[in-house]
DNA sequence: AGTTTGCACTGCGTATCCGAAAGTGCAAAA
DNA sequence: TTTTGCACTTTCGGATACGCAGTGCAAACT
């Protein structure tokens, strides 16, 4: 009784609030794409999405956020699993598991890879597409102290999770590029090269 | 003869252009310390190096040049040895070995080290020398990609220099906060760190 | 010769103001 | 409990203005 999910059309496979995030991000993704990140207000988004302007900021806190929709997180029994020493215990190969896991919550369909090529040529979308990363790396830099499995101080931990971004960022540009592989595969793609060039 | 460098005092150990280069340097980053980079103007500098202000212009493209003094280069030797497969033949070594050459120029004084705990306190500051070593990393990104040694296409030798760049940032970071290690140390040291936590 | 200097010029960066739209608090309505 | 309307504050982009960074050039200097 206490957690949500079953009040109100029980049986349905997504709830209604999910279904009206989702058609605000759409708009809001269609309308980007057509006239710009300026090209539009968040009131002619509220009409767009048949929802008052002010329901907007009830599900997104930002109108980039609206388009880039709900935020992900990662899944908190795969932190804990890798703060307990991670699937394999190697600390790349883990974090590599922990980054795919974020980036391919599922696979996207051919219109939306082509909807988010479109995306990817907003700098500010892109820009916030990296600061979210950066805050789960913020995460990931205490999950990472905690597990201490090698001997890492506040410095290196940090210096780790600034790679991690960096790879992060170079995948989004081949994406940006043109290059087709989903994003889980660019990840680890360029995660190993830079394992294979430092080694 | 072609070659300059004995024209005028012959015997001295440092050109009177070096002289006046290190004059207004002292100068600058004196001022900066003392007002911040925005409390003095360059006619200021000129009269406190003893030269006119077009003068200053002929020594260094910008304020923040003067303070930070002559750019300084990889030499051309270290170059071209690493270009042909390196002091070690390990890339990682190599590139240590190439960042360690750039930034260990001489060994500072007491004094300097004090001097530059101050001046880093000046974010623009930090800013352009990051920048000097981006544009460094910038050449380097060819000669990785020249040297080949390991299957190395154009967005892995980016993502190599990008990494490299994070690695220098986090050494300046470190002195900044009050390391007292020499810089080449640093990056060593977190050159190190990463190497290691990415094997 | 090459380097410094003066001077006139361009242009970049910053401060200021202003209007539009982003984002927030709250209470009524659904 | 969520949505909505409304009044409110805050932030941001554009326009203007100004000071100083930075440039071109030719005369003066060494």
């Amino acid at each position: 009784m206490s957690t949500s999910a079953e009040s109100g059309g029980a049986d349905h496979r997504t709830s209604k609030r999910e279904e009206t995030a989702r058609r605000i991000t759409l708009s809001a993704q269609r309308l980007a794409t057509e006239h710009g990140l300026d090209g539009f207000t968040m009131d002619e988004l509220a009409e767009a999405a048949g929802v008052a302007r002010r329901t907007l900021f009830n599900y997104y806190p930002s109108k980039v956020d609206a388009c880039l929709g709900p935020r992900v997180d990662v899944p908190a029994d795969a932190m804990e699993a890798f703060a307990r020493g991670g699937p394999t215990g190697n600390l790349g190969a883990d974090l590599e598991h922990l980054a795919r896991e974020v980036l391919g919550v599922e696979e996207p369909t051919r219109e939306e890879m082509v909807l988010h090529r479109q995306l990817f040529q907003i700098p500010r979308l892109v820009e916030a597409v990296h600061d979210r990363f950066a805050e789960l790396a913020v995460d990931l830099q205490e999950a990472v102290r905690a597990r201490g499995g090698e001997q890492l101080d506040q410095e290196g931990a940090l210096l780790l999770i600034r790679v991690l971004l960096v790879v992060f960022d170079t995948a989004i540009d081949a994406s940006i590029a043109g290059d087709d592989t989903p994003l889980p595969d660019l990840f680890s793609r360029h995660f190993g090269t830079i394992r294979r060039l430092l080694a």
